[in-house]
DNA sequence: CGCGTCCTTGAACCTTTTCAATTCAGGTGG
DNA sequence: CCACCTGAATTGAAAAGGTTCAAGGACGCG
């Protein structure tokens, strides 16, 4: 009834789980190759050698370790959050399927945040030495690139605004909106999720108290927008949701 | 007495403003070519053809206007803003002399923001088809670019943390030592400035109300933190104004 | 099946916003 | 050169939204 966050590997890659194939990867579409010509799809595939499991709980990388590689989730879910030296901790991002992680440590050599994986995953690792390498003789790899590196950008000055300008029932509404449409990029249901995270992870992405995330679940449950059971969540009223984003402060 | 937000020229581009000289330019140390070697600062300056006089309170790009270049400020200050479609606008970052606008229209061909001049100003017009071409040849001028972009994420994570979690006298305390960093970076005082820019707008990149903004200088003031005369600001004891940053929620 | 973690809900409190009234500063024109 | 005028900034008081503190309940993992 509810989507499950995992995609199901083409044949190829469940005969052989080290073997990595992006030509046939059923992430393609939503993946760094997206767009690529065959001949670049190749020289990526031969780059991204090495696959990696990460379960649930463990820390694929963390603040300050040296920045080696990117990640691609491959399957399951992933949190990244900063570590600054007071204590203060917050969440940046949820990822899924397809999406990078460890963008920020091209920076200065060392990651700025945490990745943390919220169920069983694996990623394909992307040593980033290479990778600069191999921008420098394929074009439609580098432009892609800073595409995707240009896509956080615009992302996060979405986040900004979310941060800076919405209400807590807006902001709620806008990372359930967010949710449900990578999910359905990614071919799962646009109305269903078994959400991965706590809401204490919900609120700190959100800037918002545990609390307050739950009372505002349980008002749109109360609304007829969604119905909410512990993780298990559905919209009801996708367009009544959309409407509270909108809705001006 | 109080720093003025424009570097003086070198001479050489004094006598022919029309002509860009990266490797003569006061801004090298905190512009992109900072350390590149000769050879790729000639070719970024055989790139960087033009230059672009950017009045006071005009607009240099907006959301949706065709990418095709990368600006850097060379003179002035500028404020970037995004507008979405409900009339909600948040200035998304305050920009000086060396910095990069313009980068989140790489993504989709437009840019997702808006850059306003806030102050008579200059900027550096980068044509981002041949950027690519050239980073293609330059390996240290790719890497150097790469790393930009991966700085932008980091801030942005810095700028979430801000908004997620800080309370608004760690806001206004943050803003204050991220400005007066930048500004001594450039080789102004670190503890004078006359801002560019209203209480309206420093709330909207704080996430707070214009109110909320100018009380937050009276009482910095009354503490003796700060001395606050209209634009003109002082900073009178930087270490108690980096304490209350650190001060957890 | 039990324990621990996560979630929900209530009530009081606090910070920030909102609304409103002055005050101030800077630029313009008489 | 000064008076005026307009946008910006300050300040106060009331209201709202969210947090904090606290207690109880549900769920899932071992």
């Amino acid at each position: 009834m509810s989507s499950r966050l995992r995609l199901p590997l083409p044949p190829s890659a469940q005969h052989d789980p080290f073997k990595v194939s992006c030509s046939t990867c059923a992430l393609r579409q939503v993946c760094l190759p997206t767009g690529l010509p065959a001949a670049e799809v190749v020289q990526l595939e031969r780059l991204v050698s090495d696959r990696h499991a990460v379960a649930r709980g463990a820390v694929l990388f963390k603040t300050g370790d040296v920045f080696e590689a990117i990640y691609i989730v491959r399957t399951g879910f992933f949190k990244t959050s900063t570590s600054a030296e007071d204590g203060r901790d917050q969440v940046t991002g949820f990822h899924m399927a397809g999406e990078l992680l460890g963008l920020d440590g091209i920076y200065d050599g060392a990651y700025a945040s945490q990745a943390v994986a919220l169920e069983d995953s694996q990623v394909c690792v992307v040593p980033y030495g290479r990778l600069e390498d191999l921008t420098r003789e394929f074009d439609r790899l580098r432009r892609q690139f800073h595409r995707l590196m240009s896509r956080e950008l615009v992302r996060d000055q979405a986040m900004m605004v979310l941060l800076g300008s919405m209400r807590a029932e807006q902001r709620v509404a806008a990372f359930l909106i967010n949710l449900m449409r990578r999910l359905r990029a990614r071919g799962f249901s646009s109305s269903s999720v078994v959400l991965r995270m706590t809401r204490d992870e919900i609120g700190s992405h959100l800037g918002l108290t545990l609390e307050t995330v739950s009372r505002t679940f349980s008002r749109m449950q109360e609304d007829g927008v969604l119905e909410v059971r512990a993780r298990e969540l559905r919209v009801l009223k996708p367009r009544q949701l959309l409407q509270l984003v909108r809705r001006a402060a």
